[in-house]
RNA sequence: GGCUGCGUAGCAAAACGGUUAUGCAGUGGCCUGCAAAGCCAUCUACGGCGGUUCGACUCCGCCCGCAGCCUCCA
């Protein structure tokens, strides 16, 4: 039974489909201006996780995750670089998608792109303003009136009057209220635009969200997802919106990732405290950057530090290490981790204890080496597990033999010839220079590890 | 100021009203020519003060500390 906690009830639900069998599941992705970060990354890597989930439950998942691709910061960006808007967007979702492949993020259905979805989110706003909830204000731009809707601020556990006390949005004379928010702005010069029945704009951020989901998963769809910071306004909005327009519920479950944290602060771009995607990958390979966001609960505050991410190679390798030489292609699963690790996940996706079930069956396989069909069992069962969070799905000896940083040491060949050579002076017994060989290796990076029948492997650090 | 949420051992991170989390690190042992890996054992806990209870890290109240949102943000 999953269960699934709902920022909109602040509980763990059990979940239930609208039609059963199946989910829509909708995730605000990004604003295409820059590279993805860490945090971006763990947006993809925690909804990819919960995608994966629900399939391996047997529900026919929708995975919905649009990509914004106009805004201020994109105009502005495209400008200081002196790069046309298109040409950059282009860019940045080509290295948007090279990042979720790196992370093993498989992609969603759909990735609908604000730019095109203009046609419907002109014809959502002018539903709203039919049904009195937005207005064109003296400046021309659209707004929404969010006193005109009811339950505005029933996720965010915001009221409009506390909103108020705490204004500190610059007062702009041609909205009604401070807190209203635009949904067509009217286009400055050289920037680019759209025709409307308001003439010649762009959209707002929050409308483009409620157009894309419905166009895509219908008015009234299961979960929608995103993190932390856009329960408010962006999410707030996204329910006016739709369900203004509409008149139907929105969407059942909301579902909210926490941060990545640097120094207990909140990783961001406006701070400038982020590490890109990129810049992480030329350090640590992408299976440990899954695995360390993996590795605290997805509402949870995440802190990014070199010592957690050594700390998740070190435990991925403890993991590659229990499958090696293992043969994992067994049907025979064990059904004991099995239900473990589902009851993990089934409470709200909790991965530490998902992982926690993973470290019990290698330390259990790594017990019953000798016992060939329960080790051929516990490594399938290890390795299918695993593969539900999107890691240990590499060949064992490959990825423990790949270097944390991009290649540059010892060949594998020259490698393989040096543990040679101390497996002969071994034999010849001179434990002399098998240890100096020994200790040649370790400092170019790569461990020798003897076994007990005679051969040696070996893996860098 | 308003609204969320959090505070667990050296570090990271979970669960649970009474029973081993787990990973890394430490200590002792087994294994090894010696190591490494692995296995076994083991030491460090539940922010503070009250309350409920036979019993609370777990429920309730207050206090302290931290983070986030209230402006674009994953």
């Amino acid at each position: 039974m999953l269960k699934i906690y709902n920022t909109l009830t602040r509980k763990k639900e059990v979940f239930t489909p609208r039609i059963e069998g199946k989910v829509g599941m909708y995730v605000c992705g990004m604003t295409v201006y820059d590279y993805c970060h860490v945090g971006h990354a763990r947006v993809m890597v925690v909804f990819d996780t919960v995608a994966r989930y629900l399939r391996y439950s047997g529900y026919d998942l929708t995975y919905v995750r649009n990509v914004t691709d106009i805004d201020d910061k994109i105009i502005q960006r495209a400008n200081e670089n002196g790069e046309d808007i298109s040409q950059l967007t282009e860019r940045f979702i080509d290295a948007m998608h090279e990042d979720e492949r790196a992370l093993s993020v498989l992609p969603p259905d759909h990735e609908p792109k604000a730019t095109q979805s203009i046609p419907d989110i002109i014809s959502m706003i002018e539903v709203l303003i039919k049904n009195g909830l937005a207005y064109v204000g003296n400046n021309g731009d659209v707004f929404y009136a969010v006193t005109k809707f009811d339950n505005y601020g029933k996720l965010s556990g915001k009221n409009l009057d506390d909103l108020q006390a705490g204004e500190r949005v610059d007062v702009d004379l041609a909205k009604h209220n401070p807190l209203d928010f635009v949904l067509w702005k009217m286009a400055k010069a050289n920037e680019p635009a759209w025709e409307s029945p308001w003439g010649l704009g762009r959209p707002g951020w929050h409308i483009e969200c409620s157009a894309m989901s419905t166009c895509c998963l219908g008015n009234h769809f299961d979960i929608h997802g995103g993190g932390m910071d856009l329960q408010f306004p962006h999410h707030e909005n996204e329910i006016a919106q739709s369900e203004g327009a509409t008149g139907e519920t929105f969407v059942n479950v909301w579902m909210h990732n926490g941060f990545v944290r640097i120094n207990e602060e909140k990783m961001s771009k406006s701070l400038g405290n982020f590490f890109t995607v990129r810049e992480v990958l030329k350090q640590y390979k992408p299976e440990i950057i899954r695995f360390f966001i993996l590795s605290s609960h997805y509402r949870s505050p995440l802190n990014y530090s070199d010592e957690q991410l050594n700390e998740a190679g070190t435990a991925l390798t403890r993991l590659y290490t229990a499958l090696r030489d293992c043969d994992a292609n067994s049907q025979d699963f064990d059904m004991e981790y099995k239900a473990r690790f589902d009851q993990a996940m089934e409470d709200d996706f909790n991965t530490p204890v998902a992982l926690s079930v993973l470290f019990d069956l290698a330390r259990e396989l790594n017990k019953s080496k000798d016992l060939k069909d329960k080790a051929a069992s516990l490594a399938a069962t290890l390795k299918q597990l695993a593969g539900l969070l999107g890691i240990l799905q590499e060949d064992p000896e490959s990825f423990l033999k790949s270097g944390a940083v991009n290649g540059e040491s010892e060949s594998d060949a020259a490698i393989d010839q040096l543990v040679q050579d101390r497996l002969n002076a071994k034999q010849s017994k001179n434990w002399a220079l098998a240890d100096s060989i020994r200790d040649n290796l370790k400092a170019l990076g790569v461990i020798v590890e003897d076994s007990p029948n005679g051969t040696s492997s070996w893996r860098r650090e």
